[in-house]
DNA sequence: TTGACATGTCACCGGTCGGTGAATTATATT
DNA sequence: AATATAATTCACCGACCGGTGACATGTCAA
Protein backbone atom coordinates (compact mmCIF):
# COMPACT_ATOMS: atom_id res chain seq x y z
CA UNK A 1 0.00 0.00 0.00
CA UNK A 2 2.97 2.40 -0.27
CA UNK A 3 2.37 4.07 -3.39
CA UNK A 4 2.03 7.46 -3.26
CA UNK A 5 0.65 7.77 -6.90
CA UNK A 6 -1.85 5.08 -5.30
CA UNK A 7 -3.02 7.36 -2.52
CA UNK A 8 -2.78 10.51 -4.58
CA UNK A 9 -5.77 9.11 -6.50
CA UNK A 10 -7.70 7.83 -3.88
CA UNK A 11 -7.45 11.19 -2.28
CA UNK A 12 -8.64 12.95 -5.80
CA UNK A 13 -11.19 10.36 -6.51
CA UNK A 14 -12.29 10.93 -3.01
CA UNK A 15 -13.20 15.00 -3.51
CA UNK A 16 -14.70 13.95 -6.99
CA UNK A 17 -17.41 11.46 -5.20
CA UNK A 18 -17.66 13.88 -2.11
CA UNK A 19 -18.16 16.73 -4.05
CA UNK A 20 -20.94 15.34 -6.20
CA UNK A 21 -23.05 13.31 -3.37
CA UNK A 22 -22.61 16.64 -1.05
CA UNK A 23 -21.32 19.85 -2.88
CA UNK A 24 -19.40 22.23 -0.61
CA UNK A 25 -22.03 22.22 2.30
CA UNK A 26 -19.87 19.33 4.73
CA UNK A 27 -16.82 19.64 2.57
CA UNK A 28 -13.42 19.91 3.79
CA UNK A 29 -10.06 18.36 4.27
CA UNK A 30 -11.44 15.74 7.26
CA UNK A 31 -14.33 15.07 5.08
CA UNK A 32 -11.60 14.31 2.42
CA UNK A 33 -9.55 12.40 4.48
CA UNK A 34 -12.41 10.50 5.88
CA UNK A 35 -14.00 8.97 2.51
CA UNK A 36 -10.29 8.47 0.91
CA UNK A 37 -9.41 6.53 4.03
CA UNK A 38 -6.09 8.13 4.50
CA UNK A 39 -4.93 10.24 6.98
CA UNK A 40 -5.62 13.88 6.65
CA UNK A 41 -2.05 14.67 7.05
CA UNK A 42 -1.43 12.92 3.77
CA UNK A 43 -3.61 15.89 2.09
CA UNK A 44 -1.46 18.12 2.98
CA UNK A 45 2.02 16.59 2.02
CA UNK A 46 0.91 15.38 -1.38
CA UNK A 47 -1.04 18.92 -1.85
CA UNK A 48 -0.18 21.50 0.34
CA UNK A 49 -3.97 22.22 1.51
CA UNK A 50 -7.24 23.04 0.10
CA UNK A 51 -6.58 25.42 -2.34
CA UNK A 52 -4.01 23.36 -4.17
CA UNK A 53 -6.07 19.70 -3.93
CA UNK A 54 -9.48 21.29 -5.55
CA UNK A 55 -7.46 23.14 -8.47
CA UNK A 56 -5.68 19.77 -8.96
CA UNK A 57 -9.12 18.01 -8.87
CA UNK A 58 -10.38 20.48 -11.03
CA UNK A 59 -7.50 20.36 -13.61
CA UNK A 60 -7.31 16.91 -13.93
CA UNK A 61 -11.21 16.21 -13.64
CA UNK A 62 -13.33 17.63 -17.31
CA UNK A 63 -14.27 20.36 -15.60
CA UNK A 64 -15.68 22.09 -18.22
CA UNK A 65 -17.02 21.28 -21.49
CA UNK A 66 -14.39 21.53 -24.34
CA UNK A 67 -15.16 23.18 -27.42
CA UNK A 68 -15.50 19.40 -29.62
CA UNK A 69 -18.40 18.71 -27.02
CA UNK A 70 -20.35 22.11 -27.73
CA UNK A 71 -19.76 21.94 -31.17
CA UNK A 72 -21.47 18.88 -31.84
CA UNK A 73 -18.28 16.85 -33.43
CA UNK A 74 -18.34 19.03 -36.56
CA UNK A 75 -17.09 21.78 -36.45
CA UNK A 76 -17.17 22.68 -40.26
CA UNK A 77 -20.88 21.89 -40.66
CA UNK A 78 -21.37 24.37 -37.91
CA UNK A 79 -19.55 27.15 -39.78
CA UNK A 80 -21.92 26.29 -42.64
CA UNK A 81 -25.02 27.31 -40.84
CA UNK A 82 -26.33 30.96 -40.66
CA UNK A 83 -25.54 32.14 -37.79
CA UNK A 84 -28.65 31.99 -35.50
CA UNK A 85 -28.89 28.12 -36.08
CA UNK A 86 -24.84 28.25 -34.74
CA UNK A 87 -25.56 29.78 -31.76
CA UNK A 88 -28.95 27.85 -30.78
CA UNK A 89 -26.68 24.69 -31.44
CA UNK A 90 -23.80 25.60 -29.17
CA UNK A 91 -26.25 26.55 -27.00
CA UNK A 92 -28.21 23.52 -26.50
CA UNK A 93 -25.37 22.07 -26.48
CA UNK A 94 -23.76 23.60 -23.79
CA UNK A 95 -27.16 23.44 -21.89
CA UNK A 96 -26.89 19.35 -22.29
CA UNK A 97 -23.04 18.89 -21.60
CA UNK A 98 -23.30 21.35 -18.30
CA UNK A 99 -26.30 19.30 -17.08
CA UNK A 100 -24.45 16.16 -16.70
CA UNK A 101 -21.94 17.32 -14.94
CA UNK A 102 -22.70 17.36 -11.45
CA UNK A 103 -19.40 18.55 -10.01
CA UNK A 104 -19.27 21.33 -12.15
CA UNK A 105 -22.75 22.28 -11.33
CA UNK A 106 -21.38 22.21 -7.02
CA UNK A 107 -18.75 24.58 -7.86
CA UNK A 108 -21.04 27.25 -9.98
CA UNK A 109 -23.31 27.13 -6.87
CA UNK A 110 -20.92 27.38 -4.72
CA UNK A 111 -18.98 30.23 -6.45
CA UNK A 112 -21.71 32.54 -5.76
CA UNK A 113 -21.30 31.55 -1.90
CA UNK A 114 -17.74 31.77 -1.56
CA UNK A 115 -15.45 33.87 -3.72
CA UNK A 116 -11.94 32.17 -3.58
CA UNK A 117 -8.63 31.71 -5.43
CA UNK A 118 -10.05 28.88 -7.22
CA UNK A 119 -13.22 30.35 -8.17
CA UNK A 120 -11.40 32.82 -9.89
CA UNK A 121 -8.58 30.24 -11.63
CA UNK A 122 -11.90 28.19 -12.65
CA UNK A 123 -14.01 31.23 -14.36
CA UNK A 124 -10.12 31.43 -16.29
CA UNK A 125 -11.03 27.98 -17.73
CA UNK A 126 -14.53 29.33 -18.66
CA UNK A 127 -13.71 32.99 -20.53
CA UNK A 128 -11.02 30.91 -22.67
CA UNK A 129 -13.61 28.86 -23.30
CA UNK A 130 -15.95 31.41 -24.65
CA UNK A 131 -13.94 32.79 -26.46
CA UNK A 132 -12.29 30.34 -28.09
CA UNK A 133 -15.88 29.28 -29.17
CA UNK A 134 -16.77 33.14 -30.23
CA UNK A 135 -13.22 33.19 -32.27
CA UNK A 136 -14.61 29.68 -34.04
CA UNK A 137 -17.86 30.41 -34.86
CA UNK A 138 -18.88 33.91 -35.11
CA UNK A 139 -15.75 35.68 -35.63
CA UNK A 140 -16.50 38.84 -37.74
CA UNK A 141 -20.28 38.65 -38.21
CA UNK A 142 -21.59 41.00 -35.70
CA UNK A 143 -19.34 40.51 -33.23
CA UNK A 144 -19.39 44.04 -32.44
CA UNK A 145 -23.01 43.81 -31.73
CA UNK A 146 -23.20 44.34 -28.50
CA UNK A 147 -27.13 43.08 -28.61
CA UNK A 148 -25.84 39.90 -29.42
CA UNK A 149 -23.98 39.53 -26.59
CA UNK A 150 -26.26 40.65 -24.30
CA UNK A 151 -28.41 38.03 -25.79
CA UNK A 152 -26.49 35.12 -25.10
CA UNK A 153 -25.15 36.35 -21.87
CA UNK A 154 -28.59 36.33 -20.55
CA UNK A 155 -29.13 32.52 -22.08
CA UNK A 156 -25.97 31.03 -20.89
CA UNK A 157 -26.97 32.62 -17.41
CA UNK A 158 -30.49 31.60 -17.13
CA UNK A 159 -29.19 27.51 -18.56
CA UNK A 160 -26.76 28.24 -16.16
CA UNK A 161 -29.25 28.95 -12.99
CA UNK A 162 -31.60 26.10 -14.16
CA UNK A 163 -29.27 23.63 -14.34
CA UNK A 164 -27.90 24.54 -10.82
CA UNK A 165 -31.08 24.94 -9.46
CA UNK A 166 -32.25 21.21 -10.78
CA UNK A 167 -30.09 19.97 -8.12
CA UNK A 168 -32.26 20.60 -5.49
CA UNK A 169 -35.80 21.24 -6.77
CA UNK A 170 -37.34 19.81 -9.56
CA UNK A 171 -39.51 23.13 -11.26
CA UNK A 172 -39.05 26.53 -11.95
CA UNK A 173 -42.12 28.05 -12.58
CA UNK A 174 -44.13 25.82 -14.98
CA UNK A 175 -41.16 23.76 -16.18
CA UNK A 176 -39.83 20.57 -14.85
CA UNK A 177 -36.44 21.20 -14.58
CA UNK A 178 -34.99 17.55 -14.11
CA UNK A 179 -37.19 16.23 -16.98
CA UNK A 180 -35.57 15.89 -20.79
CA UNK A 181 -39.06 17.19 -21.42
CA UNK A 182 -38.59 20.20 -19.69
CA UNK A 183 -35.38 20.87 -21.15
CA UNK A 184 -37.12 19.98 -24.82
CA UNK A 185 -39.24 23.07 -24.19
CA UNK A 186 -36.12 25.07 -22.90
CA UNK A 187 -33.74 24.43 -26.06
CA UNK A 188 -36.75 25.27 -28.15
CA UNK A 189 -37.18 28.53 -26.51
CA UNK A 190 -33.42 28.99 -27.06
CA UNK A 191 -33.53 28.34 -30.66
CA UNK A 192 -37.01 30.15 -31.29
CA UNK A 193 -34.60 33.70 -29.36
CA UNK A 194 -32.10 32.96 -31.84
CA UNK A 195 -33.65 32.49 -35.00
CA UNK A 196 -35.97 35.29 -34.15
CA UNK A 197 -33.52 37.87 -32.25
CA UNK A 198 -29.92 36.76 -33.72
CA UNK A 199 -30.57 37.49 -37.90
CA UNK A 200 -30.78 41.07 -39.49
CA UNK A 201 -30.73 43.54 -36.91
CA UNK A 202 -32.53 45.82 -38.19
CA UNK A 203 -36.65 46.84 -37.73
CA UNK A 204 -38.73 47.12 -34.70
CA UNK B 1 -32.92 47.71 28.83
CA UNK B 2 -35.08 44.85 29.81
CA UNK B 3 -37.63 45.16 27.09
CA UNK B 4 -38.22 41.86 25.26
CA UNK B 5 -39.87 43.74 22.07
CA UNK B 6 -36.45 45.89 21.92
CA UNK B 7 -34.23 42.96 22.34
CA UNK B 8 -36.06 41.06 19.90
CA UNK B 9 -35.51 43.60 17.35
CA UNK B 10 -32.29 43.94 17.83
CA UNK B 11 -31.68 40.12 16.89
CA UNK B 12 -33.99 40.32 13.60
CA UNK B 13 -31.77 43.23 13.05
CA UNK B 14 -28.68 41.54 13.68
CA UNK B 15 -30.12 38.71 10.85
CA UNK B 16 -30.61 41.91 8.23
CA UNK B 17 -26.94 43.23 8.61
CA UNK B 18 -25.39 40.14 9.06
CA UNK B 19 -26.98 38.51 5.81
CA UNK B 20 -26.20 41.57 3.89
CA UNK B 21 -22.73 41.78 4.75
CA UNK B 22 -21.62 38.08 4.84
CA UNK B 23 -24.22 36.35 3.61
CA UNK B 24 -24.79 32.42 4.91
CA UNK B 25 -21.20 31.90 5.08
CA UNK B 26 -20.43 32.61 8.31
CA UNK B 27 -24.19 32.38 9.66
CA UNK B 28 -25.43 31.07 12.84
CA UNK B 29 -26.63 31.42 16.29
CA UNK B 30 -23.31 32.52 17.65
CA UNK B 31 -23.07 35.11 15.08
CA UNK B 32 -26.44 36.66 15.54
CA UNK B 33 -26.00 36.88 18.69
CA UNK B 34 -22.38 38.59 18.51
CA UNK B 35 -24.06 41.06 16.35
CA UNK B 36 -26.95 42.21 18.10
CA UNK B 37 -24.89 41.87 21.58
CA UNK B 38 -26.92 39.53 22.85
CA UNK B 39 -27.18 36.24 24.89
CA UNK B 40 -27.86 33.57 22.17
CA UNK B 41 -29.81 31.72 24.98
CA UNK B 42 -32.14 34.72 24.36
CA UNK B 43 -32.44 33.87 20.30
CA UNK B 44 -33.68 30.68 21.50
CA UNK B 45 -36.08 31.45 24.24
CA UNK B 46 -37.25 34.26 21.83
CA UNK B 47 -37.52 32.61 18.26
CA UNK B 48 -37.49 28.90 19.17
CA UNK B 49 -34.18 28.33 16.98
CA UNK B 50 -32.49 29.45 13.52
CA UNK B 51 -34.76 28.19 11.28
CA UNK B 52 -38.01 30.14 12.98
CA UNK B 53 -35.74 33.02 13.39
CA UNK B 54 -34.75 32.92 9.73
CA UNK B 55 -38.60 32.82 8.69
CA UNK B 56 -39.64 35.20 11.52
CA UNK B 57 -37.07 37.84 9.67
CA UNK B 58 -37.71 36.85 5.78
CA UNK B 59 -41.48 37.69 6.53
CA UNK B 60 -41.47 40.78 8.66
CA UNK B 61 -38.64 42.18 5.77
CA UNK B 62 -39.57 42.84 2.13
CA UNK B 63 -37.75 39.93 0.90
CA UNK B 64 -39.56 39.60 -2.44
CA UNK B 65 -40.64 42.48 -4.93
CA UNK B 66 -44.34 43.52 -4.53
CA UNK B 67 -46.63 43.23 -7.45
CA UNK B 68 -46.96 47.09 -7.59
CA UNK B 69 -43.06 46.97 -7.77
CA UNK B 70 -42.81 45.29 -10.58
CA UNK B 71 -46.11 46.80 -12.13
CA UNK B 72 -44.37 50.01 -12.07
CA UNK B 73 -47.24 51.63 -10.32
CA UNK B 74 -49.37 51.68 -13.14
CA UNK B 75 -51.27 48.49 -13.67
CA UNK B 76 -53.93 50.08 -15.23
CA UNK B 77 -51.57 51.47 -18.48
CA UNK B 78 -49.73 48.06 -18.29
CA UNK B 79 -52.64 46.17 -19.08
CA UNK B 80 -53.14 48.69 -22.14
CA UNK B 81 -50.28 47.42 -23.83
CA UNK B 82 -49.43 44.96 -25.74
CA UNK B 83 -48.57 41.48 -24.27
CA UNK B 84 -44.81 41.47 -25.36
CA UNK B 85 -44.44 45.00 -24.10
CA UNK B 86 -46.04 44.51 -21.22
CA UNK B 87 -43.92 40.87 -20.32
CA UNK B 88 -40.54 43.66 -21.19
CA UNK B 89 -41.75 45.74 -18.42
CA UNK B 90 -42.45 43.25 -15.85
CA UNK B 91 -38.81 41.93 -16.80
CA UNK B 92 -36.84 44.58 -16.36
CA UNK B 93 -38.64 45.86 -12.91
CA UNK B 94 -38.07 42.62 -11.58
CA UNK B 95 -34.86 42.93 -12.45
CA UNK B 96 -34.15 46.45 -10.54
CA UNK B 97 -36.26 45.33 -8.13
CA UNK B 98 -34.21 42.01 -7.31
CA UNK B 99 -31.16 43.99 -7.57
CA UNK B 100 -31.40 46.30 -4.58
CA UNK B 101 -32.09 43.75 -2.16
CA UNK B 102 -29.02 42.31 -1.45
CA UNK B 103 -30.69 39.90 1.38
CA UNK B 104 -32.99 38.44 -1.12
CA UNK B 105 -29.60 37.83 -3.58
CA UNK B 106 -28.31 36.03 -0.77
CA UNK B 107 -31.40 33.77 -0.09
CA UNK B 108 -31.17 32.81 -3.44
CA UNK B 109 -28.01 32.04 -3.69
CA UNK B 110 -27.62 29.90 -0.41
CA UNK B 111 -30.91 28.17 -1.76
CA UNK B 112 -28.78 26.78 -4.39
CA UNK B 113 -26.22 24.97 -1.88
CA UNK B 114 -28.39 24.24 1.09
CA UNK B 115 -32.03 23.01 0.80
CA UNK B 116 -34.36 23.48 3.88
CA UNK B 117 -37.77 24.38 4.84
CA UNK B 118 -36.81 28.12 5.35
CA UNK B 119 -36.59 27.82 1.43
CA UNK B 120 -39.15 25.86 0.43
CA UNK B 121 -41.69 28.28 2.68
CA UNK B 122 -39.47 31.37 0.37
CA UNK B 123 -40.43 29.54 -2.46
CA UNK B 124 -43.88 29.78 -2.10
CA UNK B 125 -43.78 33.46 -1.85
CA UNK B 126 -42.20 33.60 -5.23
CA UNK B 127 -45.04 30.72 -6.77
CA UNK B 128 -47.58 33.06 -5.15
CA UNK B 129 -45.97 36.06 -6.71
CA UNK B 130 -45.29 34.51 -10.11
CA UNK B 131 -49.34 33.35 -10.48
CA UNK B 132 -50.29 36.38 -9.64
CA UNK B 133 -48.79 38.15 -11.77
CA UNK B 134 -49.31 36.11 -14.83
CA UNK B 135 -53.23 35.99 -13.84
CA UNK B 136 -53.26 39.70 -13.64
CA UNK B 137 -50.99 40.55 -16.85
CA UNK B 138 -51.15 37.47 -19.38
CA UNK B 139 -54.08 35.84 -18.58
CA UNK B 140 -56.49 35.26 -21.50
CA UNK B 141 -54.04 36.22 -23.93
CA UNK B 142 -51.67 32.99 -25.01
CA UNK B 143 -51.34 31.22 -21.59
CA UNK B 144 -51.69 27.87 -23.06
CA UNK B 145 -48.59 29.01 -24.84
CA UNK B 146 -45.65 26.70 -23.56
CA UNK B 147 -43.19 28.48 -25.19
CA UNK B 148 -44.36 31.59 -23.45
CA UNK B 149 -43.62 29.99 -20.31
CA UNK B 150 -40.30 28.29 -20.86
CA UNK B 151 -39.04 31.98 -22.33
CA UNK B 152 -39.74 33.90 -19.59
CA UNK B 153 -38.24 31.08 -17.38
CA UNK B 154 -35.09 31.37 -19.20
CA UNK B 155 -35.14 35.08 -18.95
CA UNK B 156 -35.63 35.21 -15.30
CA UNK B 157 -33.64 32.59 -14.86
CA UNK B 158 -30.73 34.53 -16.39
CA UNK B 159 -31.52 37.27 -14.44
CA UNK B 160 -31.82 35.96 -11.16
CA UNK B 161 -27.98 34.44 -12.27
CA UNK B 162 -26.51 37.48 -13.22
CA UNK B 163 -27.97 39.30 -10.12
CA UNK B 164 -26.68 36.61 -7.79
CA UNK B 165 -23.08 36.76 -9.70
CA UNK B 166 -23.13 40.29 -9.71
CA UNK B 167 -22.43 40.07 -5.97
CA UNK B 168 -19.12 38.31 -6.20
CA UNK B 169 -17.84 39.39 -9.46
CA UNK B 170 -17.97 42.49 -11.67
CA UNK B 171 -18.40 40.69 -15.40
CA UNK B 172 -19.91 38.10 -16.82
CA UNK B 173 -18.86 37.61 -20.19
CA UNK B 174 -18.52 40.90 -21.87
CA UNK B 175 -20.97 42.53 -19.50
CA UNK B 176 -20.17 44.54 -16.98
CA UNK B 177 -23.06 43.33 -14.56
CA UNK B 178 -22.29 45.93 -11.54
CA UNK B 179 -22.57 49.19 -13.52
CA UNK B 180 -25.80 50.48 -14.79
CA UNK B 181 -24.64 50.66 -18.51
CA UNK B 182 -24.35 46.86 -18.02
CA UNK B 183 -28.04 46.34 -17.16
CA UNK B 184 -29.37 48.37 -20.04
CA UNK B 185 -27.70 46.06 -22.41
CA UNK B 186 -29.52 43.21 -20.80
CA UNK B 187 -33.02 45.16 -20.36
CA UNK B 188 -32.79 45.99 -23.89
CA UNK B 189 -32.10 42.86 -24.75
CA UNK B 190 -34.73 41.41 -23.05
CA UNK B 191 -36.82 44.29 -24.82
CA UNK B 192 -36.06 42.68 -27.98
CA UNK B 193 -36.19 39.29 -27.48
CA UNK B 194 -39.81 39.82 -25.69
CA UNK B 195 -40.81 41.84 -28.76
CA UNK B 196 -39.87 39.49 -31.55
CA UNK B 197 -40.68 35.89 -29.64
CA UNK B 198 -43.80 36.92 -27.78
CA UNK B 199 -46.41 38.45 -30.32
CA UNK B 200 -47.57 36.58 -33.21
CA UNK B 201 -46.35 32.89 -32.80
CA UNK B 202 -46.28 31.71 -36.33
CA UNK B 203 -43.71 31.55 -39.21
CA UNK B 204 -40.18 30.33 -38.37
C1' DT C 1 -42.32 44.27 51.49
C1' DT C 2 -42.40 40.16 49.62
C1' DG C 3 -42.86 37.15 46.36
C1' DA C 4 -43.33 35.41 41.43
C1' DC C 5 -41.88 35.73 37.03
C1' DA C 6 -39.79 37.59 32.97
C1' DT C 7 -35.33 39.09 31.33
C1' DG C 8 -30.62 38.67 30.91
C1' DT C 9 -25.71 36.52 32.25
C1' DC C 10 -22.40 32.96 32.68
C1' DA C 11 -20.13 28.70 32.40
C1' DC C 12 -19.99 24.57 30.41
C1' DC C 13 -20.91 20.41 27.33
C1' DG C 14 -19.76 17.40 23.24
C1' DG C 15 -18.44 17.69 18.67
C1' DT C 16 -16.08 19.16 14.48
C1' DC C 17 -12.95 21.90 12.24
C1' DG C 18 -8.10 22.95 10.13
C1' DG C 19 -3.53 22.21 11.19
C1' DT C 20 1.07 20.21 13.10
C1' DG C 21 5.00 17.51 15.45
C1' DA C 22 6.64 13.28 16.27
C1' DA C 23 6.72 8.44 16.15
C1' DT C 24 6.20 4.25 13.27
C1' DT C 25 6.32 1.26 9.41
C1' DA C 26 7.61 -0.25 4.81
C1' DT C 27 10.77 -0.10 0.81
C1' DA C 28 14.79 0.40 -1.82
C1' DT C 29 19.93 0.92 -1.85
C1' DT C 30 24.22 -0.32 -0.39
C1' DA D 1 21.79 -7.23 7.02
C1' DA D 2 22.17 -2.39 8.02
C1' DT D 3 20.60 2.00 6.85
C1' DA D 4 18.54 6.05 4.69
C1' DT D 5 14.39 7.62 3.15
C1' DA D 6 9.77 7.75 1.80
C1' DA D 7 4.93 6.57 3.23
C1' DT D 8 1.83 6.36 6.84
C1' DT D 9 -0.17 6.54 11.41
C1' DC D 10 -1.17 8.73 15.83
C1' DA D 11 -1.93 12.08 19.22
C1' DC D 12 -2.68 16.47 20.11
C1' DC D 13 -3.59 21.69 19.66
C1' DG D 14 -6.66 25.89 19.72
C1' DA D 15 -10.81 27.69 17.81
C1' DC D 16 -15.35 27.68 16.84
C1' DC D 17 -19.86 25.58 16.51
C1' DG D 18 -24.87 24.68 18.34
C1' DG D 19 -27.05 23.86 22.47
C1' DT D 20 -28.30 23.78 27.65
C1' DG D 21 -28.59 24.21 32.79
C1' DA D 22 -27.91 27.07 36.61
C1' DC D 23 -27.81 31.44 38.29
C1' DA D 24 -28.31 36.64 38.78
C1' DT D 25 -31.10 40.69 38.24
C1' DG D 26 -34.71 43.67 37.24
C1' DT D 27 -40.06 44.52 37.26
C1' DC D 28 -44.51 44.41 38.73
C1' DA D 29 -48.55 42.71 41.33
C1' DA D 30 -50.51 41.25 45.64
Amino acid sequence: MRDRQATRKKILDAVGSLLAAEGFRSFGINAVARQAQVDKVLIYRYFGGMPDLLRAYAMAGTYWPTIEEVAGGDPERLRGMPLPETVATLLRNFARAIRRRPVTLEILAWETIERNELARVLEKVREDFTRNLSRMFVAGENVKDSELVAIVSLLTAGINYLAVRSRKVGRYGDVNIRSEEGWDRLESAILTICERCLGSRKAA
